[in-house]
RNA sequence: GCCGAUGUAGCUCAGUUGGCCAGAGCAGCUGAUUUGUAAUCAGCUGGUCGGGGGUUCGAAUCCCUCCAUCGGCUCCA
């Protein structure tokens, strides 16, 4: 007999070789069928796989990661079984689960596209209907070559090679078989609703020298109603997507004639951006950030002194051409160097620090042509950027004050949910890094301190700190639920260095400040986006460019309606007025489409006793009539609301 | 950059066994209507069918090439 302990602490004894879906089973049959996965004595674990010995066991259903982990992977088995019989003499790479389902990588004599994927979803149906149960097997490292050299598969034949002798198994489904870690379902029979996704090209093991494989990516369910749960949710975000709302909204749009990657932002838009950089330099300026304006394009030399040109290779930069031969211009692709001779241009005492300098900067980078997408990933691009200057013991200090900054931007922009990643170097692989171990040991320090002190929780990344310093991420969850990287904050000891940045000391003598590199925004480009896919286009009132429009309900109220909206816009209060020649019905829903928050209708009434009728985005009806010191004030109190003074925050 | 798909009016999209002057809806313009809470009616304008080259009596449609957009390019068996 043997001892199984339950996540509750509760144990119960079972005999040797009992497997975890005996278990579940021995607890209710309901629980068996929903139970996909398990961890024993830490392990994930097949559900029918015999436990020898006293373990603490946890089953895993549909809504833990690991079962939805062992789900995707059996059902990329079950993909590739169904490809196999589809199409005969077809190789396999690697199929493992994703975030969101799961993909094979294969190499198939004939090709496949899109319109095959029905038909391979069907076999993968009928398959699954047959209840294969995943058979699990240990080989020997010559009995898994023989076989897949047998196959021909030289891909798999490739993965073997790399394995230890010993820890290699293969699962059998049905007529497949497959090199496999696990773990795996019990049997096919769960898969419910199968949806292939996409065929892609990827390069076997990533390395584009090597060969091109095509990609299928799937998702399935136990639950057909799951299935439809999740492309609802796929449909609203390409609802959502930026891009396509960018297009609605008129905020920007892209010209091959200007090129990749390079945003045209058109009126709305640039007012959109203008609005949160102001806020943001308020905020920044209340932390005594000072701004400076610095040139698109700098001297070669200036990026070869700073390392990044050594660092990203010059094919990163752009060179500019000037009728003089001997100079070599660059297109800006970062603000610091910039920032690093302001801070040079005077000397500067203990007493001055922090410095802190602050730029809208616009700078380019040459990206791939292929991984450019939207206004996420762009050519050109403006950082809401900032250097800060400091003494080693103002680091911690200043690094919670850049943190209060992005929890204030993240409350005021609406982002509830967020994780904070701190990155530190490799402790392994010092070389990789530069700075004494001292000063990093400082740094990775008061990052983790003020994050704590801050009530942040935190993931910690070993190994993924930048070559000069460690830094501290944000990624923010959207309306949706879809992960984002925002704001990042980073400790350099490298560009002192290398621009020989001093401060003269109270003891005389001349020290090398910190520097702390942070935006937390990230890019003004990236951040609209984002916040378009979190908002669906509905932004905050303080922040939409058109706050108002007013709808003469026929043209004989038109001159009132001026009358009104320049009122309101000597307020402050964006207003336009909607003169078309077309029915109250019409207007509203043109302006309800265009998410203008705040409709005010206007008619004999509302002309004859100086009120407007406020309908609000969204409410489907109006509020009635207010007079405009009512309705101004009304908008005052809701921006006030919205947008809280820093000191509430933190 | 590479693999695959796509590119027709400002927008969304029809239009392939190659065949009369290339279509619709929306937007725009003109006129009628003067309207009370999500599309008033009528007329009109608008396209080098992504660019270039080729095949053909004839090309949006077939071929080549270039450009752009979209999906993807280790979340390791």
């Amino acid at each position: 007999m043997i001892n199984i302990t339950f996540p509750d602490g509760s144990s119960r004894k079972f005999a040797a070789g009992t497997t975890p879906l005996q278990v579940a089973e021995s607890i209710s049959p309901r629980l068996a069928e929903e139970t996909f996965a398990a961890t024993v004595g830490g392990q994930s674990w097949d559900i029918q796989k015999p436990i020898d010995a006293d373990a603490e066991i946890k089953l895993h259903k549909w809504d833990d990661p690991e079962a939805k982990h062992a789900f995707w992977h059996s059902s990329s088995h079950l993909l590739a079984a169904a490809l196999e019989q589809l199409y005969p003499g077809i190789k396999f790479g690697i199929g493992p689960a994703i975030e969101n389902g799961f993909y094979y990588d294969v190499d198939s004599p004939t090709p496949i596209t899109e319109g095959d994927l029905p038909k391979i979803e069907q076999k993968m149906l009928e398959l699954a209907r047959e209840k294969q149960h995943f058979d699990r097997r240990e080989v020997s490292k010559a009995e898994a070559m023989e076989t897949y050299t047998k196959k021909g598969d030289e891909y798999k034949c490739e993965l073997i090679g790399d394995l230890t002798d010993g820890t290699i198994t293969f699962y059998t489904n049905g007529s497949y078989t497959d090199l496999c870690r696990g773990p795996h379902l019990a049997t096919t029979a769960p898969i419910k609703a199968v949806k292939l996704t996409s065929v892609a090209g990827a390069y076997w093991r990533g390395d584009e020298k090597r060969k091109m494989l095509t990609r299928i990516y799937g998702i399935t369910f136990p639950k057909k109603a799951l299935l439809d749960e999740y492309l609802a949710l796929v449909e609203e975000a390409k609802k959502r997507d930026h891009r396509k709302l960018g297009k609605e909204l008129e905020l920007f749009t892209f010209s091959p004639r200007v090129g990749q990657g390079l945003p045209l932002w058109l009126p709305k838009g640039a007012a959109l951006r203008e609005r949160l950089e102001n806020f943001l330099k308020g905020v920044q300026k209340q932390y005594g950030y000072e701004q400076v304006i610095t040139p698109h394009i700098g001297m070669k030399d200036l990026y070869v002194t700073s390392g990044h040109y050594a660092k990203y290779g010059k094919d990163s930069f752009q060179p500019i051409h000037t009728p003089d031969e001997n100079e070599e211009f660059l297109l800006k692709p970062m603000n610091c160097p910039h920032h690093c001779e302001i801070y040079r241009s005077k000397p500067r005492s203990y007493k001055d620090l922090p410095v802190r300098l602050a730029e809208f900067g616009t700078v380019y980078r040459y990206e791939m042509s292929g991984e450019l997408h939207g206004l996420t990933r762009v050519r050109g691009f403006t950082q809401d950027d900032a250097h800060l200057f400091c003494r080693p013991d103002q680091l911690k200090e200043e690094f919670k004050k850049v943190i209060d900054i992005v929890l204030y931007i993240f409350k005021t922009l609406d982002f509830k949910e967020f994780t904070a990643q701190v990155s530190l170097r490799d402790p392994e692989n010092k070389e990789k890094y530069i700075g004494t171990d001292e000063n990093w040991h400082k740094a990775e320090t008061a990052i983790i301190e003020a994050a704590a002190e801050k009530g942040l929780t935190t993931t910690v990344e070993t190994g993924e700190a930048a070559f000069y310093g460690p830094k501290l991420d944000f990624m923010v969850k959207d309306a949706l639920g879809r992960k984002w990287q925002l704001g990042t904050i980073q400790v350099d000891y490298n560009l002192p260095e290398r621009f020989d940045l001093t401060y003269k000391g109270s003891d005389d003598k001349e020290h090398r400040p910190i520097m702390i590199h942070r935006a937390p925004f990230g890019s003004m480009e990236r951040f609209v986006a984002v916040l378009l896919e979190h908002t669906g286009g509905k932004f905050p009132l303080w922040l939409t460019p058109e706050q108002a429009v007013v709808l003469p309900i026929s043209e004989k109220y038109n001159d009132y309606a001026k009358k009104v909206a320049k009122l309101l816009n000597n307020c402050d209060i964006r207003t336009r007025v909607d003169d078309r020649n077309e029915k109250i019905g019409r207007k509203i829903r043109d302006n309800e489409l265009a998410r203008t928050p705040i409709l005010l209708i206007v008619g004999e009434a509302e002309q004859a006793g100086e009120t407007v009728t406020v309908r609000m985005q969204g409410e489907g009806k109006d509020r009635g009539a207010m007079t405009l010191p009512e309705f101004t004030k009304m908008v005052a109190d809701k921006v006030a609301e919205e947008i809280r003074p820093i000191a509430d925050n933190i």
